[in-house]
DNA sequence: AAAGCACCCTGTACGC
DNA sequence: TGCGTACAGGGTGCTT
């Protein structure tokens, strides 16, 4: 499930390969996959368009054209790479974009979640999510601001994309493990070093997730833009591993449902 | 502001 | 072996 370190590393392998290139046309094989402008709309203004760069922001990865931005959310089973010239086309492909060179850039979704936008400013689809967590001019008194007022539960606070941006299911609970706090808790109710600790469990469990190339579990379902797995299911502390032992005090890991979400925790670490 | 839910989808895990 | 069903996930939109 592509999060933030997944699509950062997605962005960063995209713009090794597109940066400079030109779009000349592009096709859409499921029109809702385009969610704005109409698929129509969209071939025609990609046309001639040049990548200057590519980012991210939140879970987005960011094309940013000499005009306008692509943007493509990869929800739950996305997937861009960037193929030769006449490379047959291969199963789940939603939309794809050709280049000037032959190479052709295409998104394949298993489930049809994701989602493709053209924009003239990166704002109107970016406008309501928080804060990026990683930053450099975040900081904890920001991150202290942010939870001023919020009388939710962590778990369901930190999924929320507009109160930061980025974090999904497998990594709220990796950062709520790592800041030893209950899913359950309510934001308002943190003492000053929870805050602290909470602030440092987000910035450190995304650049480490970062740094091994995000998380690939044995469904497979995210590989980065060069069909690479990650390596931090090898570091995951809770996610998924319901019954089994806590790593650091044995304890068996729970789950339940926040929000419609399963949610792993340690009952002994996680008071 | 927050919580709960249906919805969008499909591959997979499970029960019979 | 083969079938049907439940479930997982991110995000949106609606209601309470």
């Amino acid at each position: 499930m592509p999060e933030l370190p997944e699509v950062e590393t997605v962005a960063r392998g995209l713009h090794k390969h597109l940066a400079g290139a030109k779009f000349i046309t592009a096709a859409v094989y499921w029109p809702r996959t385009v969610a704005r402008p109409a698929p129509d709309e969209l071939r025609a203004r990609i046309a001639g368009r040049e990548v200057k760069s590519v980012g991210r922001r939140g879970k987005y990865v960011v094309f940013d054209l000499d005009r306008g931005y692509l943007l493509v959310h990869l929800k739950m089973s996305g997937r861009l790479a960037v193929v030769p010239a006449g490379q047959p086309p291969d199963p789940h492909t939603r939309a794809t974009f050709d280049l000037d060179d032959g190479r052709q850039l295409r998104f394949r979704d298993t489930r049809r979640f994701g989602r493709v936008y053209l924009v003239d400013e990166l704002e109107e689809i970016t406008a309501p999510l928080g804060p990026e967590p990683l930053a450099d001019d975040f900081s904890p008194d920001d991150f202290v601001r942010l939870l001023a007022g919020r009388a939710g539960r962590l778990k369901s606070l930190l999924l929320n994309q507009e109160f930061l941006a980025g974090l999904g299911n497998i990594y709220a609970d990796e950062v709520l493990f790592a800041a030893h706090l209950h899913p359950l808790r309510r934001a308002d109710s943190l003492t000053g070093a929870e805050q602290t600790r909470l602030y440092e469990a987000i910035r450190s469990v995304l650049q480490r997730a970062v740094a091994s190339g995000g998380t690939t579990l044995p469904d497979r379902n995210y590989l980065d833009a060069e069909g690479r797995e990650g390596a931090y299911q090898n570091e995951v502390a809770v996610y998924g591993r319901k019954g089994k032992p806590c790593r650091e005090c044995g304890t068996p890991i729970e789950r339940l449902v926040i929000g419609g979400r399963s949610t792993h925790f340690c009952p002994r670490c996680q008071q």
